[in-house]
DNA sequence: ACACGCTCCTGAACGC
DNA sequence: TGCGTTCAGGAGCGTG
């Protein structure tokens, strides 16, 4: 499930093979992703040069040389995969990939997506963060901007518990499902306390650890290259291993493994969505009316 | 404005 | 064995 650190281990595989080349041809295999293809996609990419290849939040943006960016977005099973020359023989396409990148440097760039929750789009660079992907965006986790304070002015007022409003892209941009519930167990919070609850003066000591949980476990996340569960592979096609250091996401029934706790972990749903916790290191906090 | 639930999609896992 | 059902979840959208 591509959630920030998942994106970033595929920006920095793909950016090697990507920033510099040129789009010789680019074949769009469906007339749509998640939403159709912008008009003249293809067209529209090729002969341009990829300046620089980004990320915000959950999104990959490559600056072309023709003023537009490359928006992408790997929704709940897009992979990238580079094919180089010298890998040997050319694999033809299988059934879910849906688009071909050939570049200038020989590289081929492949988008597979089963699930089709992915999309990509074109926008020009001078509307990139107005426009629809990004202008609703909260602030990027591991762009120093994540304090003990920030969350709690982020979370003044909200009635929301705090798994769903660390959900919330609007609020803090780039976390999904699982970063979440390993987040909220390091910081020792319970999901289903309210988040306008950490905003009061005298939890600033857990808004901070909350904020540095949700800076490291990304890091971590990052520096292992991504969880791999089901659809998640690297651009060269390997897996991520930080699937091994969940500390309660899938281990429902397993014992926790803060020292000396054991306790199992449960799972509830939140909004839909399991959610994965430690009843004994992340009880609920006292909530006055 | 806000919170919540529904929806898109496919493949894997599960149950009878 | 085989078929049907359930589950996974990012995020836009509709509803109350």
């Amino acid at each position: 499930m591509p959630e920030l650190p998942e994106v970033e281990t595929v920006r920095r595989g793909l950016e090697p093979a990507m920033a510099g080349a040129t789009f010789v041809r680019v074949e769009v295999r469906r007339a749509d992703l998640r939403f159709p293809f912008p008009r003249h996609f293809a067209g529209r990419l090729q002969g341009q040069r990829i300046d620089a290849l980004n990320r915000r939040a959950k999104y990959l943006l490559a600056d072309l040389s023709s003023g537009d960016v490359l928006v992408m977005h790997l929704g709940m099973s897009g992979q990238f995969l580079i094919r180089r020359p010298e890998d040997g023989t050319a694999m033809p396409p299988e059934t879910h990939d849906h688009v071909v990148f050939m570049l200038s440097n020989g590289v081929t760039v492949l988008y597979r997506d089963p699930r089709r929750f992915g999309f990509m789009d074109l926008v020009p660079q001078n509307e990139l963060v107005m426009s629809r992907h990004l202008v609703r965006l909260g602030i990027e986790p591991l762009g120093g901007e994540l304090t003990g304070e920030t969350l709690m002015a982020l979370f003044t007022g909200k009635r929301a518990p705090l798994k769903a409003a660390l959900l919330d892209q609007r609020l803090v941009a780039g976390l999904g499902n699982i970063y979440v519930c390993e987040a909220l167990f390091r910081a020792g919070l319970n999901p289903e306390t309210e988040a306008g609850f950490l905003a009061k003066p005298d939890m600033r000591a857990k808004a901070q650890a909350l904020a540095t949980a949700i800076r490291d476990v990304l890091t971590e996340a990052v520096a292992a290259g991504g969880s791999s569960l089901k659809d998640y592979v690297k651009t060269d096609g390997t897996l991520g291993y930080f699937q091994h250091a969940f500390r309660v996401y899938g281990r429902e029934k397993e014992p926790c493994l803060a020292p000396d706790c054991g306790e199992p972990v449960r799972r509830l749903v939140q909004a839909g969505r399991s959610t994965f916790y430690c009843p004994r290191c992340q009880k609920p906090e006292r909530q006055e009316a």
